[in-house]
DNA sequence: TGACATATTCGACATATTTCGAATATAAAG
DNA sequence: CTTTATATTCGAAATATGTCGAATATGTCA
């Protein structure tokens, strides 16, 4: 995997990984990005990115650090070297604390909107519903953090 | 609320939603039409939401039409006319399936991947943990409803 | 069917975001 | 501290997306 370019199946999950992370908003590099780093067994300098994703390295840093902040990759050093190499996540709970931090967060504004405002049952009923499901999705993360350490 | 513009604590509330929704790829426009619905007692017409979260009517007709593919907002019609009425869709999940669809077609691909592609473990792992938290949502859904049945 | 009301699409323009290479900042070693 | 390697930021240009009003399509009634 040190050629120019990606074969075709790599590609193509790459691709598809891109797919569906794009229409939530994640920019194309770096959904793209993320697919790379899912198939990589070791973590990639941005050098190694920028040429095996085709983009300028600029993008690639911009990209990385984005992933970084959706903790959907971590940064890791290279001793005796100011080279960053990165990696897909093992917390890739990401994107589920994310979803549940926007429910939780919807839930919040409902239910104080239902308070101040007078009878609003659709209201009360859907902050209701997204705090249930906030922590039905917590009590899963948990269910299966705690198996990890069997 | 027949008159232009919005109250201010209205307001303030549709642009907690919509900024809650944004960085999740909602466009701002989709984003605070979602919160109004939300505030709306029954269902408005395309002139109404133009007026009131002051955009034109194409923008209306165009951001309610896409809240309506994510499921967030439901058509309603008038008997006897062409006008269109939109109110929040009271099958409210939209995000929770929306998201639920997301990553059980990530474990999908995850899955492949690891069956094509020899030794990820990683990748086995995720496809695994993504497969369940699908299914926890899932059936904290089915929970809601089956309880919404008392 | 035609008239009218209304929603939707289209194309232009405005605005936002992305991408790039150069400039700048930062980290590590000697 | 200087040098070198590397990442990051900056600003310009390219590209994508959003918004609008006019044009077009669609639904209802007489």
């Amino acid at each position: 995997m040190s050629n120019k370019g990606l074969a075709g199946r790599d590609h193509t999950f790459i691709e598809d990984v891109a797919g569906l992370l794009v229409p939530w908003g994640v920019p194309q590099t770096a959904a793209r990005l993320y697919g790379y780093l899912l198939l990589r067994p070791e973590p990639a300098s941005l050098d190694c990115i920028a040429a095996e994703l085709e983009m300028s390295k600029s993008s690639a840093s911009v990209a990385a650090r984005l992933l970084e902040q959706y903790t959907l990759a971590r940064r890791r050093g290279e001793a005796g070297s100011k080279r960053a190499l990165y990696e897909a996540s093992d917390n890739y709970e990401g994107i589920m604390t994310g979803q549940i931090r926007l429910v939780t967060a919807l839930a919040d504004l409902l239910r104080k909107r239902s308070e101040q405002g007078g009878p609003r049952e659709r209201i009360a009923e859907m902050a209701e519903f997204y705090g249930m499901i906030g922590d039905a999705t917590e009590q899963a993360l948990r269910r299966w953090k705690a198996r990890g350490e069997d």
